[in-house]
DNA sequence: CCGAAGTTCTATCAAGTGATACTTTCACCG
DNA sequence: CGGTGAAAGTATCACTTGATAGAACTTCGG
């Protein structure tokens, strides 16, 4: 008995890279929600509106498809942080406003980070040395720079990523709560905007 | 073929409490690592060196285990909050650095209010009524009469707690992250001291 | 030392898990 | 056409899951 993709769409085969996307994209909302462990592959197939064995016939296996989630997420995140000021100041501006952004934008990242970051695992150690160091290594270099322009507020640097991140995204990735517990919504426009300048605010200097 | 507690300790029967505190202690690691539904009541079981069944004879059921356990990290929480302050400055000072060490000394809390918060559900808003909203109130009302006062920065009421929580947070929540990327010991004295510092420095006016 | 209550421990169940082998359907090229 | 390769779809496997039934054991009051 069939358990999964709702009768009816049968056909249109040509896709491949079709589903492979919708599968990536359903994954990223089960990884982020139930973790690695707690997301079942038929939870995420019928969310992609597909069969469970496709994940294993588009990916290697169930591991295989969160790597190729991962590398997409940050794909994602390189495009919103991309960035063309070149005075230091406005560039880190720049880079605070697009984390808030992006948090808002995609909460499913931080969600699946926390997830991962909690134990070391090969998955951690991977994500780590692939995605994270080089991004990390870069805004440090310009942390470190800016506080001794007097810009940066007086932060050490190997605390100001995980303060600006967690500053930044505990009130996206907390969505559902921080609707029900304060009644206002993370991802509207304007809170993202109070959001960003309270960044700004907080960790540089006038 | 027995698959926990491992043959031998037979015996000790009086217990109960014992037992009963013991899943707890394990139920906290678990659910914290790999979320509610990637936890399986035979691995807390085997790592409170008891037996599967165990779980529902001393609790209704994993989802009612999972209730104890919360209501034990909510108690944690105020016995490390307490607060003998009465000026209102050096209260929320209190406060802040508090949160930080209690961040630090038992990072699984914000772990599993994570996984709880990133969607609606049954368990969340009985954490949220039955929890939070309490102690989210009171740190609000404080908030507000600091920002009158001038001794706290410009950030707005409903973004303060969890700029902070998330803030105080992250750093200890990611502590295997943390290791493995920058080489510090988020848990050590000295980098706790700094971070209340760093945080108290951030959010409050000299 | 007996029996009753409380707890541990074993065995088992139905449902859900990731993965694989296999059949069927489709798109394309000769 | 016709047949070939790629993808969809089916059926099933071995294993894990949370829960329960019931036997075995320990404790304690009389």
């Amino acid at each position: 008995m069939g358990d999964d993709a709702t009768a009816k769409r049968r056909g249109s085969y040509k896709s491949s890279e079709l589903v492979r996307g919708r599968l990536i994209d359903a994954a990223i909302i089960e990884f982020a929600t139930h973790g690695f462990e707690g997301s079942s592959t038929r939870a995420i197939a019928r969310r992609a509106d597909a069969h469970q064995p496709q994940i294993n016939y588009h990916f290697e296996s169930k591991e295989a498809l969160w790597y190729a989630v991962m590398d997409r997420m940050m794909e994602e995140v390189d495009e919103h942080l991309d960035n063309d000021e070149t005075e230091i100041k406005a560039m880190i501006e720049h880079l605070i406003r697009g984390l808030v952004r992006f948090a808002a934008a995609r909460p499913e990242l931080n969600r699946m980070m926390i997830h991962e970051a909690s134990a070391p695992s090969q998955r951690l150690t991977w994500l780590i040395e692939t995605h994270i160091r080089p991004r990390y290594d870069l805004f440090i270099a310009g942390w470190i720079e800016l506080r001794e322009a007097g810009v940066a507020r007086d932060v050490p640097p190997e605390l100001a990523y995980h303060l600006m991140i967690g500053a930044a995204s505990l009130l996206h990735a907390n969505a559902p709560e921080v609707e029900q517990l304060i009644g206002i919504t993370p991802s509207d426009p304007a809170t993202v905007q109070a959001h960003a300048d309270t960044m700004v605010r907080l960790f540089l200097n006038d």
